[in-house]
DNA sequence: GTAGGGTTAG
């Protein structure tokens, strides 16, 4: 047990990403693509793996498979260790842990624990020469003929050394081709693999997947040697283009070959599996890695870190950060502020501020990558103290700035509502040389002063944008129509609005619930303007409401009409869609229509947890309803109690409506509207002194003003 | 000069 490199976290991730369970971690290794099924296999022998023959099915007969290498391992020196034996803090296991027992046996090794090694470099006294050469080719014409035409300018003969020279300082990649290509019918020395190398590396800064693979089927034909490096260039750039499938098949190719990746490679890998979010594979890969002896590096945990980031897992990030601890593994800079920016992913503001201090404290400078995530992350949380003080450590300190940490900024301002802070940046960024606003500057701009009600500044930043020939995105158009509708400023909205389609902004889900809010409160004239808008962004929703107006149309009718329109938009858009809808009902005085549209959005599940209960409470959560959906909500209630006071129901104690407190920017003083319809129903709600936005009743002044209403009502 | 792996915006 003591040779066991596992750690208590381990355990718990052994159990939960395991990918089957029924094969103890660290065998049969089964991974799930998209398109086929594979096995990961690699060579024990003791014996250096022979040089890539030429076909696969070659391959395959000279190298079994992994899974058939260790087939007599796995049923022989697995055991699961009995729970007692556990260490503790592992409450979150439901299994016993597979690992190995028997550490005499050899571990199947799925790396090589060995770095390839590079060929030192000699030096070239005709460096000088043969850079500016280089820079001559970089900067000629791409025409074939141009090159040539340099190529005859070469100031010494193309020796290995000196073409390798030039290769390495070749940019673009169509260049970096060229002179391979030349270099090759020179035939004056064998093209080793470095030459391959060099030359993929080149291609893979133009993201030319299919020109690697060729120089890769070229190597095989050739009988060049692939090698670690070989593979972790072609991996990385089916990466790059995301050709993930090309990414394993290559990386499968390496075992087949009897190629054991090292670190470099394997880290590689890790990353593809990681941004194809197979997690259960990664940590597989992981664990397999580290029982053959691996010991991470920061970028590996790096990799790790941004993956469950992206999973938005917790505890993963929390795995990382002990793992690297246990190992004693410093995290670099790249590693924090991947934390950092996973920690934001998992909204742990907190446990984000406590690392960046931590990694000042380690005497590591934070760079503008690190100081965006922690920006974002106090905005998003309306840490409005933490990001100002920030703010102030970022200048007096000289941390260093870039136009997207400025951006950044802005809209963080706009989360927070500081609309002074916010000009002094956008002035900062005009008087700036390398960080001028852009059109993401603009709409943060155009969000602090659309939800301040700005509306004169938000036109000026507009007037702006179109002489400046800024590009107006569509968050800027949407922000725009919503302060210009609440300002009642249609004619101005109906100018943004065509402005923007003429700019090719496309109108997407928020900007038509924008455009419906406006509705919901437009009259006569304004009505037909902003109906006009919104049949250009999505004709279906005017139809839709047209057809709600009409007496005639069924509630079937409604519900298929409804039920189609909710499918066509994102789910991030559809609470409001039916908010609006619902506000428009009740305008017209159709609020029949409006009760049918929310008892749909509580089935299609809209409205999640709009009544709770509990033996002593009733409550009605309003919170994310609008003013006009929240009203509705509330007559619905009440008709279902009343029917509950007469025939005589058990009720609780305690009756309450939540409204939230009304402070967020986009409230639309939710609290006042509901208290105004208690007072127009004469329900018994008062408003709690304990909590704002919280309206209550008991038991025995619902009962009574229920009875009196009945009376009422027959009288 | 250094043939290969990881991090920033609604």
């Amino acid at each position: 047990m003591a040779a066991t490199p596992f750690t208590a976290l381990d355990v718990h991730y052994s159990i939960l990403y395991s990918s089957d369970t029924k094969f103890p971690v660290g065998f049969t290794f089964p991974f799930k693509l998209p398109s086929k099924r594979f096995t990961l296999v690699c060579n024990s022998s003791k014996s250096p793996p022979k040089p890539p023959p030429n076909s696969s099915t070659e391959l395959q007969k000279q190298n079994p498979s992994l899974a058939e290498q260790l087939k007599p391992l796995s049923s022989t020196t697995l055991t699961d260790i009995p729970p007692k034996d556990q260490p503790p803090n592992t409450h979150l296991l439901t299994k016993p842990r597979s690992t190995w027992v028997n550490p005499t046996r050899p571990k199947p090794s799925v790396l090589s624990l060995q770095r390839h090694k590079r060929s030192s470099y000699s030096y070239n006294p005709r460096i000088r020469d043969l850079k500016l050469f280089a820079r001559k080719l970089n900067e000629c014409d791409t025409s074939e003929a141009a090159f040539k035409g340099v190529l005859e300018e070469i100031p010494h003969p193309p020796t290995r050394e000196n073409s390798l020279l030039v290769l390495n300082n070749l940019k673009p990649w169509e260049k970096t081709i060229l002179f391979f290509n030349w270099v090759k019918t020179q035939n004056l020395f064998p093209i080793e693999t470095i030459f391959y190398n060099v030359t993929m590396k080149s291609l893979r800064f133009g993201r030319q997947f299919q020109l690697i693979e060729e120089l890769a089927h070229d190597m095989i034909k050739n009988e060049v040697e692939l090698d670690n490096i070989t593979y972790s260039t072609i991996i990385t750039c089916a990466k790059r283009c995301n050709l993930f499938d090309k990414a394993v098949e290559w990386f499968e190719r390496m075992y087949k070959t009897g190629l054991m990746p090292d670190e470099v490679t394997y880290s590689a890998v890790l990353d593809v599996y990681a941004k194809l979010g197979k997690v259960e594979e990664v940590m597989s890969l992981y664990e397999r890695g580290r029982a053959s002896g691996w010991k991470p590096d920061a970028i590996a945990f790096s990799v790790l870190g941004k993956m469950f980031g992206e999973a938005g897992d917790y505890d993963g990030i929390r795995y990382v950060l002990q793992e690297m601890k246990a190992l004693g593994v410093e995290p670099n800079l790249v590693v924090y502020n991947t934390l950092l920016e996973a920690m934001g992913k998992v909204a742990k503001p907190g446990l984000a501020r406590s690392l960046f201090e931590e990694m000042v404290e380690s005497g590591i400078n934070p760079n503008e990558k690190t100081l965006t995530s922690l920006v974002r992350i106090y905005g998003k949380a309306r840490w409005a103290r933490d990001a100002l003080q920030l703010w102030e450590r970022m200048k007096s300190n000289g941390w260093p700035m870039d136009f997207i940490l400025y951006n950044t900024l802005l809209s963080m301002c706009a989360d927070l509502g500081l609309v002074d802070e916010a000009e002094g940046l956008f002035e900062d960024m005009k008087a700036s040389e390398h960080s001028k606003p852009d059109s993401w500057s603009y709409t943060a701009m155009l969000n602090i002063y659309g939800s301040g009600r700005n509306v004169d500044k938000a036109m000026k930043l507009f007037e702006d944008i179109s002489d400046l020939g800024v590009e107006l995105n569509v968050m800027g158009c949407t922000c725009l129509i919503q302060c210009l509708g609440r300002a009642k400023r249609i004619d101005d909205l109906v100018r943004v609005f065509e402005f923007s389609l003429k700019k090719g902004v496309k109108p997407d889900d928020r900007l038509c619930g924008s455009l419906l809010s406006v509705l919901s409160y437009c009259e006569g004239e304004d009505l037909d303007k902003v109906l006009a808008c919104l049949h250009q962004a999505n004709p279906k929703l005017v139809a839709f409401i047209k057809m709600v107006e009409e007496e005639k149309t069924s509630f079937e009718m409604v519900k298929e009409e409804f039920k189609s329109i909710l499918n066509d938009t994102s789910v991030e858009a559809r609470r409001p869609f039916c908010n609006c809808l619902i506000d428009i009902c009740r305008n017209k005085d159709t609020t029949e229509r409006a009760h049918e549209l929310l008892y749909m959005g509580t089935v299609y599940g809209l409205y999640p947890g709009l009544h709770t209960k509990t033996a002593d409470e009733w409550r009605l959560n309003v919170r994310s309803l609008s003013v006009g959906a929240a009203h509705t909500a509330l007559e619905e209630w009440v008709g279902t109690l009343t029917k509950m006071v007469e025939r005589q129901e058990a009720l609780p104690q305690l009756f309450s409506a939540n409204t939230g407190a009304g402070t967020h920017k986009f409230s639309q003083g939710l609290p006042s509207a509901f208290a105004l319809h208690v007072r127009k129903l004469a329900a018994p709600f008062r408003q709690s002194e304990e909590k704002a936005g919280l309206f209550v009743a008991t038991r025995e002044d619902l009962v009574s003003w229920v009875q009196s209403r009945s009376l009422a009502a027959t009288a």
